[in-house]
RNA sequence: CGGGGCGUAGCGCAGUCCGGUUAGCGCGCAUGCUUCGGGAGCAUGAGGUCGGCGGUUCAAAUCCGCCCGCCCCGACCA
């Protein structure tokens, strides 16, 4: 491509609206412009480096044996309302009309679609497995878009399906993808771990995310410094701080008026706040519950959620002064009637607690679970926090931020039992489809990758996702040899097969530099009459520092040496895939 | 949805508090000449419903009201 003929519209100046590096520097070297609030129109560099993201998600789910459709993004809400999930995904799906009124959505994932075809045609053990798959746009109105293209409204997704018989062959398809990702994630040159992760709406049992580190990451992940734990903080546990008893005998009241917050009691008492028992009061399927939990910790509504759907929340002040005779800030589990006691694992060895005495201004001090108050059960409710110890290797865990690339489902037969996707068994049995879900945002590729690989002057792209492979730069255009070179490179690179722009424009060398930086491509060539006096050109990859002087002639063969060494890298990389869970 | 911020030329901003000529600056753009190894110089020029509607006033970018849009921070997801 030549750049004079080319539409690459890079800004000086960085959009006033863009925070993250991603989001600016693919507006400043013109990948995308916004449309309105999370939807972007990508530039032609832009959807280029989408196009092999794409490509290369394409051919990994290939190799595991997908099948590529194209699905409808219009559907038709009754579809959606045969699983719940019309009502579960609520506002985050966008719903419109036709002009004989019938009411219609517009995906925003395509599980529904894929299950409605399935039940239409897969009649026998015989047809499975089967492993589905499309890359395409997915709508969500989200609650608030942001950070660019890492959550937009629009997006594209690859989504595949898992089709099997039974249990085994959910379990190897899962397999396969988690295979596949971890290929992909790589090839994509990207920085990833696995982590456990939780259904949330998408239901069904195990689940893994594909996590890139980042500051710009949306996703809390608790990771171990020592060992293999990872998990996604809705789900991560830990081994909790060992708490100082008070040592107190037996329980007894103390007046603690207007004391409400765990901070006011445990100062107003002289104790620490590990020493305190939050008792919080929730309002689960319309019956009280109430929710034990130390007093430094958080509860934790994913896990929540996880064990007792997503029908719940905090009781109103009123209600809480009707169920427990005190307002909020007093509430605590002693005497309490007709309410359930759920308390969070981290309390369960805890002796000599302090909390609400259901009654305004007074707290009850040393009590300990199950001799003071009844404890219906116990469970893992709780946050992890910063500091905590790992559950399995004992070492310290580490919080960090990072962009959710993809997320592995195993969702057993969620949808294909609620939509009749069934078929007969080799015993002539009928049985519900046992399928998985497997998502990858492509734009979060592109992100990431981004996030993790610029500088201050630009991006830095990695070979397989560029736009283009080379930059050939001829710093004075009105200079015959500088033009005459430049071309006769660029021709001989394109030839070569090779990806390659050429910045034929009379523009000032300073800015010339500063464009190439900007939209970072991996090699850059540099033509000017200084070092062509000796016949060299000079070759700078985008990730160092060091300029090479070359001989104008080797400027190919030179590139395509250090191409070949990034290949031998990452398929250095891909052979130790299959048992390894992270890669830095 | 709750909280905060912003909306003036393609982009980045000043002017708004305290109303008063013709609404400015930088970048970019156009034309010409000079320049050519890290966002060049000079000259000339084009480009504006001051987010929208309504109100106050002799007079509104500026004050008041309503609305719209965008960004950032909190609960959901690829």
């Amino acid at each position: 491509m030549k750049l004079s003929q080319a539409f690459i519209p890079t800004l000086k100046e960085t959009p006033s609206d863009a925070e993250v590096a991603s989001h600016r520097l693919m507006l400043r070297a013109g990948l995308i412009r916004p449309l309105v609030a999370g939807v972007y129109s990508y530039l032609p560099l832009g959807w280029r480096a989408m196009r092999k993201a794409a490509q290369i998600v394409r051919e990994e789910i290939d190799r595991i044996g997908g099948q590529e459709f194209s699905l409808p993004t219009l559907s038709p809400k009754e579809l959606w309302q045969g699983t719940g999930r019309y009502d579960e995904f609520g506002d985050l799906i966008f719903k419109l009309k036709d002009r004989r009124n019938r009411e219609l959505c517009l995906a925003p994932t395509h599980e529904e679609v894929i299950t409605d075809i399935a039940r239409t045609s897969i009649r026998s053990f015989r047809d499975m497995p089967q492993l589905w798959y499309q890359i395409q746009l997915k709508h969500r109105d989200e609650f608030r878009p942001r950070s660019g293209v890492l959550r937009g409204r629009m997006f594209i997704m690859k989504d595949s399906y898992s089709l099997d018989a039974d249990q085994e062959g959910l379990d190897a398809a899962y397999h396969r993808h988690r295979e596949a990702y971890s290929r992909i994630f790589i090839r994509s040159g990207l920085k990833f771990f696995v982590v456990q992760a939780s259904s949330g709406v998408m239901g069904g049992s195990e689940s893994e995310e594909f996590m890139a580190p980042t500051a710009a990451g949306e996703d809390t992940v608790i990771r171990c410094s020592q060992c293999d734990y990872a998990a996604n903080l809705e789900v991560a546990q830990s081994v909790p701080k060992p708490v100082q008893p008070l040592g107190e005998k037996g329980s007894r009241k103390v007046h603690t008026p207007d004391q409400r917050t765990i901070d006011e009691v445990s100062a107003f008492l002289g104790c620490r706040p590990e020493n305190l028992m939050k008792s919080l009061l929730y309002i689960i399927e319309d019956k009280p519950v109430m929710i034990l939990i130390r007093g430094d910790h958080e509860l934790n509504e994913n896990k929540l959620m996880a064990l007792r759907g997503s029908n719940f929340r905090p009781a109103e002040a009123d209600e809480a002064l009707n169920i427990t005779g005190a307002n909020l800030g007093f509430l605590g589990p002693v005497g309490l009637k007709d309410a359930e006691i759920l308390c969070d694992i981290g309390l369960r060895e805890q002796t000599d607690v302090i909390t609400g005495a259901n009654e305004d201004d007074y707290h009850l001090v040393g009590l300990t679970p199950e001799k003071d108050f009844q404890v219906d059960s116990y469970q893992d409710l709780r946050h992890v926090k910063e500091g905590e110890n790992c559950i399995h290797c004992g070492k310290p865990l580490n919080i960090i931020n990072a962009i959710e690339l993809g997320h592995i489902f195993k969702l057993g037969t969620k949808y294909s039992t609620s939509l009749g996707a069934t078929f007969l068994d080799s015993s002539g049995e009928k049985k519900p489809i046992v399928m998985g879900s497997y998502g990858i945002g492509i734009e979060r590729i592109i992100a990431a990758a981004i996030e993790q690989n610029h500088d201050e002057d630009g991006i830095i792209w990695p070979l397989t996702l560029a736009p283009y492979e080379v930059h050939i730069l001829p710093i004075d255009m009105t200079n015959d040899q500088v033009s005459t070179v430049s071309k006769a490179l660029y021709a001989s690179f394109r030839e070569h097969g090779l990806e390659v722009l050429i910045d034929d424009r009379e523009e000032s060398p300073g800015k010339k530099f500063k464009d190439a930086d900007l939209i970072g491509f991996p090699f850059r060539i540099n033509v000017g009459a200084r070092s062509l006096k000796e016949g060299k050109v000079e070759l700078k990859p985008r990730h160092e520092r060091t300029v090479l002087q070359i001989d104008h002639k080797n400027a190919l063969s030179a590139v395509k040496k250090m191409m070949e060494e990034r290949h031998d890298v990452e398929r250095e990389k891909l052979e130790k895939v299959s048992e390894k869970n992270i890669f830095t």
